[in-house]
DNA sequence: GAGCACTGC
């Protein structure tokens, strides 16, 4: 990468892109755009032209007289590349190393390079950026750009963060598990090492509630140990528009109001938000049947979702030819994950769909909900980044008035066994008063609780079990995913688990081309890698083929792989090996082809997951006896149905779906998971 | 016949 400090406006088809693009590799992997609207500006001037810099003596003083504080100001104020260089510039680095979490990989490597360039340095010298599979940093590294889980990792090893003299956990409104976990940590930490300062920077208006948390003001001590600095953006204004009556169907309104737009305003592009992929996908077919209908030809009519293939997504970072409109459809992607530039007016259709946890089944569901008033603000907001803009909400103004202020932070509804070990592996005994942010419902911990204890993770007395459950601890994998990995250590099939596990990590490597012809050549692509035994093995199949076939994007494209997401399996892969054999002493053998070992192996991870076929032609759960389908995309849909299967995740939609099948034997289960299931259970088959 | 968005020495 070039290390000459000039004025970088970031675009798609940057080099530094495309690296990174290949580094993460996941087909729903999303690149962030940062708008610069000083581009030719250089960078000494830019950065005196940020608002923030107006700040800088009063957070200099603050973080002098308050051990916490809160940086409120929106995107593109500076925050997250000013910030650390100011503390740099006054000194903080001599006290220990100044870190910057992010959410994202994308995000911290990005901030990490600007900030470099603008101090005329590469990545790697003051300034340094650790996520998973970079890692840039010196002896002279003394500003630090991290991934939250990156963070949690290091406590592990230094429960007070000692190294550090400043942490600054950057887009804290987002309220991610691993951001929650962290500000509960840094709450515990700060109260013990009084000179470590906190910067929880966030974007919306929940200042209040991180300042609370953070206030250890008492009647002993009444002096406040945390404080707001508001900084004011450089947003232009946002006119907002509602419905006067709720409308029956907001994809078909999200279109009228697109078309309204677009017949009745001047430049600018349109950007609309919907909650799936299915509706956007309707949304962008009603709209190019309208605009061929039409007969003009001044529409540009794009999609934007998680799911769809890179080349599709880059699109919507291009501007439209003159005389052109842009529409964007998005789902969620595009509230935080990526930024589209030159977008004017925003459609909200005031919904979005989210993932809920119910700990009575185990199962998640895929819910669709109203926005909250932050997110539908963090919506609004998208308008006015390049002039004064419009947001159309799709729901009357006194709809807007009931939403609730904050959709609930994935910490309350998500499964918690990963958070469980994390804190267990800290020190913290009685995960139920450890002081998050916002505690989980007590049932959500209670089943994760329990689900490890199944898994032998936790004994009778909730404490960590050595080694099994210090082993997952230290695993960046989900709890039955890292058991079945220990197990087979022991069972002599690391290889292949291992294998099976990162293929899994990486979201789809079969390729699903857009068009008819290729669909059908698609479908019989993968029909050769399919195999009885299941998904699992059908993915071992595919890892196995692409390494003999000299792993090349050859072999993907005749097969109909995504190139991409198998060289990152591979990634993951080795990076899991070398963690398994050097620093958990797992040993790696082979089955050599003995695929009821690797079947056991599954069974004795997963083993809570299994269902059995009753006789009306459904499944259900063993533990539960809840019903179950098998989902479409499983290799196992189409084949007879087999008596027992082990699923790897169940996800409540139209029906409730089984996904990540493996074929397996009744007996498997008393024998491998005694504790858990008797012979003497009798079921109604 | 179906897929909000992220992440892990």
């Amino acid at each position: 990468m070039s290390s000459i400090a000039k004025p970088k406006f970031l675009k798609p088809d940057d080099d530094y892109f495309a690296s990174e693009r290949d580094a993460q590799a996941t087909d729903n992997q999303v690149t962030t755009f940062v708008f610069n609207a000083h581009h030719s500006l250089n960078i000494d001037a830019q950065r005196e032209r940020l608002p923030i810099r107006k700040y800088r003596d009063h957070i200099l003083y603050c973080l002098e007289n308050f051990q916490t504080l809160v940086l409120v100001g929106e995107t593109g104020c500076g925050k997250s590349t000013q910030v650390p260089q100011f503390l740099y510039e006054f000194g903080w680095h001599t006290k220990g190393i100044i870190g910057i979490t992010e959410p994202r990989r994308v995000s911290a490597v990005t901030l990490a390079d600007r900030v470099a360039s603008e101090r005329g340095e590469i990545v790697g010298q003051t300034v340094g950026v650790s996520v998973r599979f970079i890692d840039k940093f010196s002896p002279n590294t003394h500003i630090k750009y991290m991934t939250e889980g990156i963070l949690l990792r290091e406590m592990l090893g230094d429960p007070l963060l000692t190294k550090y003299s400043v942490i600054i956990i950057d887009e804290a409104h987002e309220r991610n598990t691993l951001t929650d976990t962290s500000l509960g940590l840094l709450k515990k930490i700060a109260k013990k090492r009084e000179s470590l300062k906190i910067i929880i920077s966030s974007a919306t208006i929940d200042a209040e509630f991180f300042k609370d948390f953070f206030n250890f003001k008492t009647k002993k001590s009444p002096k406040d140990t945390a404080t707001i600095i508001s900084i004011e953006g450089r947003m232009h204004p946002v006119e907002t528009f509602y419905l006067r009556d709720p409308c029956p169907d907001y994809v078909q309104e999200t279109v009228n109001t697109a078309l309204k737009i677009h017949k009745k305003e001047r430049n600018g592009d349109i950007l609309a938000f919907l909650t799936g992929q299915e509706e956007v996908i309707q949304a962008v077919n009603l709209l190019k049947d309208h605009s061929e209908a039409s007969g003009r030809d001044d529409l540009l009519i794009l999609p934007m979702y998680g799911t769809l293939p890179n080349n599709d997504q880059l699109k919507v970072f291009f501007g439209a030819p003159k005389g052109i409109r842009k529409i964007v459809v998005a789902t969620n992607i595009a509230e935080t994950s990526i930024t589209i530039p030159g977008i004017v007016f925003v459609i909200d259709c005031g919904f979005v769909k989210l993932k809920w946890f119910n700990p009575e089944s185990s199962t998640d569901s895929l819910v669709i909900v109203p926005v909250s008033k932050a997110a539908a603000e963090q919506r609004s907001g998208r308008a006015g980044r390049v002039k004064p803009g419009k947001v159309y909400r799709l729901y009357t103004e006194e709809d807007f008035e009931n939403l609730p202020d904050q959709t609930p932070p994935e910490m309350r509804r998500t499964e918690l066994c990963s958070t469980v070990l994390h804190l267990k592996a800290l020190g913290i005994d009685n995960i139920l008063r450890f002081n998050f942010p916002s505690p989980p419902p007590a049932k959500n911990l209670l089943a994760a609780l329990e689900t490890l204890y199944a898994l032998d993770a936790l004994d009778e007395n909730g404490d960590l079990t050595q080694p099994i459950g210090y082993t997952l601890a230290e695993m960046p994998l989900d709890a039955m995913m890292g058991k079945m990995l220990y197990v087979s250590g022991q069972m002599g099939c690391a290889v292949e688990i291992l294998t099976i596990i990162a293929m899994m990590q990486v979201q789809n490597v079969f390729s699903k081309p857009s068009t008819g012809q290729g669909q059908i050549k698609g479908r019989v692509a993968k029909r050769n890698f399919e195999v009885e035994e299941g998904d699992l093995i059908t993915l071992l199949n595919v890892y196995t083929a692409f390494v003999e076939n000299g792993r090349t994007k050859e072999f993907c494209g005749q097969n109909f792989l995504i190139y991409r997401n198998l060289k990152r399996a591979h990634e993951l892969r080795s990076q899991l090996e070398n963690l398994a054999q050097n620093k958990l002493g797992i040993p790696m053998f082979s089955c050599q082809g003995d695929i009821d070992v690797l079947r056991k192996c599954i069974t004795a991870g997963f083993f809570p997951n299994a269902a059995y076929l009753h006789h009306s032609g459904v499944y259900r759960t063993i533990r539960g006896n809840t019903e179950l389908s098998i989902h479409p995309i499983s290799t196992l849909y189409t084949l007879q149905q087999p008596q027992f299967v082990i699923f790897c995740e169940l996800l409540q939609t139209t029906q409730l779906f089984m996904k990540d099948l493996t074929v397996i034997k009744e007996e498997w289960l008393t024998e491998l998971a005694p504790h858990y299931y008797h012979k003497t259970t009798v079921r109604d088959y």
